[in-house]
DNA sequence: CTGTTAGCGCTTTCAT
DNA sequence: ATGAAAGCGCTAACAG
């Protein structure tokens, strides 16, 4: 027979004392007491019944769930399922129950899981990689219309991320800051300048970038920060290319193939205007931006370097070992959900690191 | 200022009618209907009020919530993550809500999962890569006491699926069937076994096997298909190594590393004795090994060709490619959602398919 | 067809 | 220190 699970009321009765002693035995209310003997006997009997409270009946007592949102855009992206192990770990930790939400990158479903969290009362939300903020119109910057359409959503993104806190909700976005909510931010811009010293460092000179799609944030501050750096460094990049798509292995074989033919049709070429090192914004690009270079004909990094960004871990064996920016996302996940639990001070920012390795070596000459 | 929630009430109260008319109207109850004026009206308030019903007092009132639990080892693998994707697609599209477990591998917290799904009143669980099954107590079987150890807990753990069943919720479990709980059984042995002798016809004649940790039935079941048609075809693997850990990419070096040794120390590796070919029991575990042949100073397929299973997409771009089964795992993990919902007949099995590539060249003499 | 009224399981005043 | 009772927001009998 379905047996249903034991109730709060069953253990008082069982155990001899009323509904409200036995809830503030189970747990210790703040104003009232218990006397020792009834909690034990209390205690005693729940355990013996293998009670335990219904989450939801909890939830509409208390006017709050026990439940922590996480929303990604692809949870079957390395990126994204390491953070997720974090969060989950440290919810764990914290007695709470982990909803995910993967997006396939739809702003329209993530402003309908950011509603639901509200809604439910969610106890805490994080957004990670969120397209929120917007490309700042540059020369290869989409349409206006659609520009308005995605500010749009962002604007409506970040007043459910607004109303929610205001509901008492806790929140936290990864990757970077949107409107003053608080955020773990990743110091893409730091990082991938310290990749483009580094690069420069090993004795390159002319370097290519595959961007990412435009209005990612995150993909933008990678470049920004690497092609600043790189100017600093009195060089410039060669050429860019925009990747249509997400920030995905397709969209980086498809930007490098793009970047190669554009290559091969230069009157320039001999001029010395091949990139010795191309920076894809991410590993995961990075990793289609070598196969499209060995389908070309071509080897890494004897004919072009190849460095990437994030370090995922699942991508340490790719050949040649890639050079990137490790990013340590697990605890990034496990850092964002303490944040949005209030459990630690706000904003915090970490910062990758440059591993050089064989996809990038010392250049000589 | 904490804006609360709309509720129906204030709905009902705005539309001129009563809580349980509104109700009705919002979600059609099955025995009583609602004029449609009233309905009209009723929604249009809802709209106009921004009304979205609480999950928890849904949940409390119907007897059952609207989540969707879901087990697996470790989200960040990228096995689990993309079975994940699945879930998270097929649970989107029936409105619920999947809750996210990822145990680190720990079969009390499965447990532990397990029942909170059943008190908390799940609509259905997932349950992916499970320990369950037992090892059969081969030559290289752990002792007696962690076997029944382990065997007191893979009891439990179906006891506690049962329980959740015999309380009105769908069960699924994903690779292998327990205790004729519904699944979507990966035919792993059958995979195995074709690609054994995808591996005899392209000419490999001597195989080793790095069977992945005792005691996990894909990982048993995919030595076992593998070895039964290695006979069948009148071989035999010469080596087979145990992996401890977790059917991780450093068992897999691990592995590969023993494996290797012992062929070095062997007297008859003059007499041909080394293998042709290594099956890794998953992709993780085949990019670990081909890492340690390189440490080895040895290549990949040069001097050992390696094989392994699922193929992982972010793992597409290994070099060399990587010859292996492949599963559908986001498939699977849609599958497996709507078997636990009861939208599916029972039991599908998901049959892979065998993929040739540069790791596993034709081997001609 | 619509409205009234019990709960669902738990927390939390408010009395005692 | 304990108990009785009032909800939390919603659904589902049960009356009209």
């Amino acid at each position: 027979m379905p047996d249903a699970p034991v109730t709060l009321s069953q253990v008082a009765r069982e155990a001899g004392v009323s509904l409200a002693t036995a809830s503030r035995a189970i747990n210790g209310s703040a104003t009232r007491s218990v006397r020792e003997d009834l909690r034990e006997r209390v205690l005693e009997t729940a355990r013996r019944l293998d009670y335990s409270p219904d989450p939801s009946a909890q939830a509409m007592a208390r006017g709050r769930t026990t439940a922590l949102g996480l929303v990604v855009h692809d949870i079957s992206d390395p990126y994204f399922s390491t953070i997720a192990a974090g969060v989950a770990r440290a919810a764990e930790r914290e007695g709470l129950i982990v909803t995910l939400a993967s997006t396939e990158h739809s702003p329209d479903r993530e402003l309908a899981f950011v509603e639901l969290a509200r809604r439910q009362r969610s106890r805490a939300i994080i957004l990670a990689g969120s397209r929120i903020a917007l490309p700042d119109g540059g020369p290869e910057s989409p349409p206006a219309e659609i520009l308005a359409e995605a500010a749009g959503k962002a604007r409506a993104l970040e007043m459910a991320l607004t109303a929610f806190q205001e509901a008492g909700g806790g929140v936290a976005t990864i990757g970077q800051g949107v409107g003053g909510l608080p955020v773990v931010e990743i110091d893409n811009a730091g990082g991938a300048g310290a990749l483009a010293r580094a690069l420069h460092g090993a004795g390159y000179r002319r370097f290519g970038v595959l961007t990412g799609p435009p209005g990612l944030r995150t993909a933008a501050d990678r470049t920004d920060g690497f092609l600043e750096t790189l100017s600093a460094l009195g060089c410039a990049a060669l050429d860019r290319d925009v990747v249509d798509g997400n920030f995905t292995r397709d969209g980086g074989y498809e930007a490098m193939t793009r970047l190669l033919s554009r290559m091969r049709g230069d009157a320039a070429r001999s001029a010395g205007n091949i990139p010795e090192v191309v920076f894809a914004v991410n590993d995961v690009m990075a990793v289609g931006a070598i196969a499209a270079v060995r389908d070309a004909g071509l080897s890494v990094p004897g004919d072009i370097a190849v460095a990437g960004f994030d370090d995922i871990h699942t991508l340490r064996d790719v050949t040649p070992a890639l050079t990137t920016v490790r990013v340590p996302l697990e605890e990034v996940g496990e850092a964002a959900t303490r944040l949005a639990l209030g459990l630690e001070a706000k904003n915090m920012v970490v910062h990758g690191e440059v591993v050089l390795r064989d996809s990038t070596p010392e250049r000589s000459g």
